[in-house]
DNA sequence: ATGCGGATATATAACGTTGTAAAACCTGAG
DNA sequence: CTCAGGTTTTACAACGTTATATATCCGCAT
């Protein structure tokens, strides 16, 4: 197995402490012994035990961020950037999934994985407020996504229900007025918590035009298969709009493909919005209109808000951190064709 | 901070020791006493320290997963079913990406967070075998992906030349003379090493079609972007294709999503084919014929392979190991219109 | 010479856990 | 009442580090 700073004392003739003082450079050490430890380091390939030097400093260095699903492209792409700002602080990311089960996200919460992480990045999806309350474990964490929740923790995440109707808005200016929205899970459906599906109310009742339920499709996933179904749903009842707002991304591609199939136009005779701004949309064979959260600042943000409080300020008041977003105008939203 | 066993011993009055198994619930421990302890646990919200126990069994239960890129939905979803997988031999992912950079992935090869992983799963782009010979760190290393290595470690992957003449025969049979490659990196287009390409050459040669260099269009990176640069690029210097395969869905994807801008009809006058079976292909617009590998298979080949040396049989001999892959037709291959 | 102070090296004790070996405790047979 | 034989519990050491406090060294002023 791998040597250790004993092997490496003795096979220089010196105490353990003072290799362990050449292997962080501690200032007092003289260039001579200095020499002679690292040669001793080089020959017998030492490298130092991450895991001891956790024990003995009660911190990791690692931060775990746990997200609903991996093959979802927002989730990847922001993992990526979680990655490189906890890089840029010396931390290091523990991926985990919760498959957006309730009882996942709450394992994750209640000290997953105990002192091996140092601090908690997730992004529920069933979670309940009443999970939070009476958390255990003391690791910072940091909420991110589109629900909220009344708990003394950061969250971190743009205005949902500002964006959605923007998203609306902009569909309302281009002159469309039955639009429907995808993507509502039916268990919460008429729960408040749902902030897009909100956004997406108050703006058209603002705007005076319908906003039944006829008009919501509810999906039992996020994925593109449950985009398409929605949509397949949402016309074969009949409805009728001239345009969907889309929970996300991956629904309304799902639910472009399901347009397509059925040798309806998009944009002309049915415009759509998604939300995410996932690459993929951008290729798409008709590029999507999305609203784009800054993931960059949501990673950023996070990360170091669990560091400062890993760092200095444990006791930092709790908050809520809401980044910018874009909307995209791309070409699946355009005016009714007369 | 959290209650430590002797926290708990002191409260139950009882050894460490005894608390330790009751925690582990080892055998030989009377109902009572068990009782007992099990209340001051409760009590004192106690969770082993999982660092400790690390140190001392001298395994964590970590596996790393190292890709090039997360933001590109092969590796995500790969990703996803190597968590499941680690997961069912009750082992936890810790993820990282290379960005495809030699350097990055020679240093995760050489005992990346050395004693914290108890093995390594890596899909490398620019590793050479000569960096993986010599390499010291001790935790097994599987080894991913398109590229073969002449080292001594575990490699899984579908047969990729043969893979690639599947697709190739594909475009063959109906009826497409003239195939383009798209993604052979610009420094590697006439090395061995870049195996689709050569299952490409190997396929058009014995079909007596032809394959010259200028129906190659090398790329910087492997994304929808250099895919439709790569496109563009054919075209422009008068390459008249009449199909495309390419060397991953996403630039297949983003070839499609170039041919469609220059009003090109796919797959009428141009047939497109990828390779990884992503889920976004499936939903396309026009949905896209690909090389589906054994993403699971692959996944839990890899976990297998690191488990079992991690626990038995260190010194397997080394094997190249193919799971299965299929061909999957859609939408964007078709016979050329008269 | 003697002593002083700063710089360099060391011995020892933790961090929280588990393996080992030995101690304490039972039970029932002689 | 004693002791063998088993079960249950305990003390102690170890895993590889680093912090603390102590020991050693050196040059230099007294």
């Amino acid at each position: 197995m791998g040597a250790s700073l004993k092997d490496v004392a003795q096979l220089a003739g010196v105490s353990v402490k003072t290799v362990s003082n050449v292997v962080n450079n501690y200032p007092h050490v003289t260039p001579g012994m200095r020499e002679r430890v690292q040669r001793a380091i080089d020959e017998l390939g030492y490298r130092p035990n991450l895991t001891a030097r956790h024990l003995r400093k009660g911190r990791t260095g690692i931060i775990a961020l746990a997200v609903p699903e991996l093959g979802n492209p927002y989730f990847a792409e922001l993992a990526g950037a979680v990655i490189d700002a906890a890089a840029r602080h010396d931390y290091t990311v523990l991926m985990d999934h919760t498959a957006g089960q309730r009882e996942k996200e709450v394992l994750v919460t209640q000290g997953f994985r105990a002192h091996v992480i140092d601090g908690l990045i997730l992004s529920p999806i069933e979670l309940e407020t009443s999970d939070l309350l009476g958390r255990r474990d003391d690791a910072p964490l940091v909420l991110l996504g589109e629900r909220e929740y009344d708990a003394p923790y950061d969250q971190i995440a743009i205005d949902n229900v500002a964006a959605a109707r923007t998203a609306v808005r902009h569909l309302t200016g281009l002159g469309r007025r039955r639009i429907a929205f995808i993507g509502a899970r039916r268990e919460m459906a008429r729960r408040p918590a749902h902030l897009r599906l909100r956004g997406w109310r108050e703006e058209l009742v603002e705007a005076g035009l319908p906003c039944d339920e006829d008009l919501v499709a509810a999906t039992d996933g996020y994925g593109r298969w449950d985009g398409a179904a929605a949509m397949n749903a949402l016309l074969d009842r009949g409805t009728q709009p001239d345009a969907v707002f889309a929970y996300n991304d991956l629904m309304a591609l799902g639910a472009m493909r399901a347009l397509v199939e059925r040798g309806l136009r998009v944009p002309q005779d049915i415009s759509v919005v998604g939300f995410d701004d996932v690459e993929e949309g951008r290729f798409s064979t008709i590029a999507l209109t999305t609203v784009s959260p800054d993931k960059q600042a949501i990673a950023r943000l996070a990360v170091e808000r669990v560091v400062a409080r890993l760092t200095g300020a444990p006791e930092m008041n709790p908050e809520r951190i809401q980044p910018g977003y874009t909307l995209i105008a791309r070409e699946s939203t355009a005016p009714p064709s007369a």
